[in-house]
DNA sequence: AAAAAATACGAAAACAGTTTCGCTACCTCA
DNA sequence: TGAGGTAGCGAAACTGTTTTCGTATTTTTT
């Protein structure tokens, strides 16, 4: 492997003067600069990045965080989202992607071991103190969707997501409208949940507190459960506002197994707009996490960071309605 | 930040010794290893890897490399899948894992501007110069799903897929069996149609070629497309085996429009076991790959191409029927 | 008891860059 | 003409490890 002093001796001149060339310092002249940069491009010099990383204490390395054992990871279709939009853009910034794993002595050691420049939390439990641990240390971090102390945090606005939501069905002429709720021990239930009640408030809606559940999880069998309660009902309601679309898909499926027809008889609209919403059947009418520019703003706000210029401590993205077949005009 | 150094002179010794004791080296008494094991232990002393790198020439980093203008990248589930575990047994071997882009240099620049020890290729496609290029280095490389020379290859036994998919539906009583093939430029789209006429073969089903339809892509809009035209046939089938769980959705799609019913009046069988299959409706039986064993053995392979062990160079991966709702016997 | 072998350790070079600081040569201006 | 300034470059120190090889000490063998 050809390194800076062959660059050095083809081109007459001191390895110091390579360096600052490559790094385009402007105290070496024109000339010598060009004769250096043909030469490196010609015999196809790369320099180590160890040995730079030595010097400078900089690795232009992001570690990738997640909380290993909630077993979330790149499967689920909603952070693999925003971590390819959040690559795209870090890239874009000059940096790479490292994925950090807890193994042994922890995340953060794990990070110093790699020195990584800044890190981004995909998923984190609190309860985690391995995470907490690397959130309270001086390494640059973000996160999404669940707030700690001050570490700059990116994600959707829950509140306005259930307003687009609750308007809707209410322009179509809705007005027993249930939620199936998040766990109230994440903000997101509990937004989106507030949200909700904004959004009954708004349209003059008295809220039927029986038309309010709250899931044990974000998966389908807890839409499927909630959903079944609510049929039970003595009068149920015409439309469900479920907080994400798995567990929209479970309520939906509770709605077929007892012969109506989602859509025609009872109205959904879902939450996140994962790959699934457009394939179900009826398709699922959901509010769409911008998840591009989640991962985006967090690349941003990490570089931001790790330069140190001052970061918001909460950025909101706004959601959208995408309407497709579950959402009908009330007969 | 404490350094070997430091180490060193608390411990009373060299910083050889040192290097020595926390790499296991055997010539070192057990009273200084244990004296020196303490104070780092106590001062959380963490070796720098840059410097590591430097001097030992291996990062102890894996690249992932997927061609970007397919697009498919980590929001596929197949794919990340697969990288889910090829990642977690890479850790175990010891390895870290970052994301090489091609941006600006190329695939092969930036994995040797990283200095990674070996990349796992996603997804390949061998129309991009970038990526043969990469082969055609000597970077250990494993792959998925597309063979190239001598690069070791780890996927599917779609062949054996097909037949399992073949014979469960001649068990259940059927004998118009069609086949909704994938592009047969990719060689999963060869082989499982090839195991598709094994199938029939051995069931001593002569084959109608009229059954049997190439589609343009793996997604839903060809299995819908394709599904039609099977539905206009003056004989049309009575199962049908689609080379994808994305195009048996669309395929079911069709199905559905026609009045008809996916399970009652046509079998259909995917291949794939992507998370959506169980949530469709009525639940998609499919040919599962099994995503786990094919990252673990991936990862395996390359740890052994790495320590210039020989390997294989195809490993096939069985599959499995996960037998749902979509297909019924014959009434 | 002397020779040979084994054990335990350290000095120093090597890995491949960056950065500081000083030196020379040339220019500018009063 | 001489003082002061600046542009362009290089010597050398520095980053934090690993590894080779030599040496002193201890143990084993004859």
């Amino acid at each position: 492997m050809v390194d800076i002093r062959d660059i050095a001796r083809l081109a007459g001149v001191s390895t110091a003067t390579v360096s600052k060339v490559l790094n385009n310092y402007s105290e070496v002249s024109d000339a010598t600069k060009e004769r250096v940069l043909k030469i490196v491009e010609e015999v196809g010099y790369i320099p180590n990045s160890s040995a730079r990383a030595l010097s400078t204490k900089r690795t232009w390395l992001i570690g990738i965080v997640y909380s290993e054992h909630l077993n979330i990871g790149l499967e689920h279709n909603y952070f693999s989202g925003v971590l390819e939009a959040f690559k795209r853009e870090i890239e874009n910034l000059g940096y790479d992607v490292v994925f950090i794993s807890g193994r042994d002595i922890g995340y953060l050691k794990r990070c110093q071991v790699r020195n990584v420049d800044g890190v981004f939390v995909v998923t984190a439990d609190l309860m985690d103190t391995g995470l907490t641990e690397l959130f309270d240390s001086d390494i640059k971090c973000v996160t999404t969707d669940v707030p700690y102390k001050a570490v700059p945090l990116v994600y959707s606005d829950n509140r306005q997501g259930s307003l687009l939501a609750v308007r809707h069905l209410v322009e179509l002429g809705h007005r027993r409208i249930a939620h199936i709720a998040g766990p109230l021990t994440s903000i997101a239930g509990q937004e989106r949940l507030e949200g909700y009640r904004q959004g009954l408030a708004e349209a003059g809606i008295e809220t039927d507190e029986s038309l309010v559940i709250e899931a044990p999880e974000y998966d389908s069998q807890s839409g499927y459960a909630c959903m079944n309660r609510l049929l039970e009902l003595p009068n149920p309601p015409t439309a469900v506002y479920v907080m994400c679309d798995l567990s929209a898909m479970g309520a939906m499926y509770a709605i077929n197994e007892k012969g109506l027809k989602v859509g025609e008889d009872i109205s959904i609209v879902g939450f996140d707009d994962i790959e699934l919403a457009s394939h179900t059947h009826p398709a699922l009418t959901t509010i769409k996490q911008d998840r591009k520019a989640i991962g985006r703003t967090l690349a941003q706000i990490l570089n931001k960071s790790i330069n140190n210029e001052k970061v918001d401590e909460r950025t909101l993205i706004k959601t959208r309605l995408i309407t497709r077949e579950t959402t009908k005009s009330r007969k």
